[in-house]
DNA sequence: TTTTTTCTACTGGTTTTCCGGTATTTTTAT
DNA sequence: ATAAAAATACCGGAAAACCAGTAGAAAAAA
């Protein structure tokens, strides 16, 4: 007689107890997979992978005492063989990046459907990293936000980007910085020009957007 | 013989089929409470309140297709006796306020335990507004910030805020809308009243702290 | 010490915004 | 049905912003 295939064994970190219960309940589904073990935070998985073993570790990186991305890395070292695929709502690509250097096999959305969240997994035990859809759509196309870098601006044109966040005029700024109303003006016409805008308002968004104000 | 007490009818809406899954089969343990349907957007909340009934819906804010706001709104409109509790991620206070300003009978953080989720749901329905204890926190500790409330706007100046920030002028956003460019100017200014700000990039500066860009 | 960048300032003109009103119509709520 | 809120539109005028250049001084980098 043959033995039963060993079951993929999983621990799921969230601090969500509905996501963990979620994730939970669409596994339990699959022949193939057993929950080793469910944790809300990085402590939880820490002490469990010093005793015990993980195939796979679904990670939330936003969690209550450590940040995700290094857990990561802590869980690669303390468990090489341990795939880890990040669970996370965050849709920036530069977090996905991060993920997959520091270890990570692949990211989900947590939109992501049960087949996906199944694919991923066996495509992460045959080696490979692997995304969910939406993520692979997000890899593929960088957003014009991302592609042209942020402006490179002065330490005046900084000073006076404030000021104009502030509601403040030309004759106000000049003031304030004892300098010409006329010399605040070109500063405010380079600044639009480094940001591809066409007046002030349109200026403070692309700056807040920019988290440069 | 006495019949059996009617059940809690619960609709969900939400975008993440597993935090649905989560919240259904957290809540399906519950004797009094019976799971009237599911959905992950505004459209199929509203099409189900047209024929069918529910005593509590659970609202995510973060739709596909409909800001949660909006249709918290709607979802009062459309049948008052409906009780909405939101289930966010969002801990920001502005947002809770917004909510419970917009029809809502409770606002509970993601992270909340089972207790706290049957809890409020009995709360609510028996009047009061009730909310996690981790929202209870947040909102007995106001930040500066947020002390002086989020301007209550139009839907017209919300089309006008959005054109404005995207740089145009009033001529523009008149074309755009098929609206007499001196009426742009009237919702204009009513917008930089309403903010207690001077100009278009003051306003822009306002609004998206207050997360309304 | 050159070279480059940044900061400064100007002319002159056009466009747009901002202000303080007023007022009708349409939509929504009571 | 009526009241209130929202959307529409106008006038006239002052203030500010925006545009297209040019250019000298100061500071920073090479």
């Amino acid at each position: 007689m043959s033995m039963p295939p060993p079951k993929i064994r999983i621990a799921i970190v969230d601090d969500h107890p509905i996501v963990i219960e979620g994730l939970k309940m669409l596994l339990v589904r699959e022949q193939d997979i057993a929950i080793a073990g469910c944790f809300v935070d990085g402590a939880g998985i820490r002490s469990f992978l010093g005793t015990n073993e993980a195939d796979v570790v679904l990670l939330d990186i936003t969690l209550p005492d450590i940040n995700g991305m290094e857990l990561c890395r802590e869980i690669k070292k303390l468990s090489p063989s341990t795939l880890v695929l990040v669970i996370s709502n965050h849709s920036e690509r530069s977090i996905i990046m991060q993920s997959i250097q520091n270890g990570a096999s692949g990211y989900l959305l947590k939109n992501a459907s049960l087949e996906e969240l199944t694919g991923c997994i066996h495509e992460a035990l045959s080696g490979n990293i692997t995304f969910s859809k939406e993520v692979k759509d997000i890899i593929s196309r960088p957003t014009k936000n991302e592609l042209k870098g942020v402006p490179q601006l002065t330490k005046r044109e900084r000073q006076i980007l404030k000021l104009l966040a502030e509601g403040r005029t030309s004759a106000m700024i000049a003031e304030a910085l004892f300098i010409s109303p006329l010399t605040v003006d070109t500063h405010r016409r380079n600044l639009m020009q480094k940001f591809e805008v066409k007046n002030a308002a349109e200026l403070i968004m692309a700056a807040t957007q920019q988290q440069l104000l």
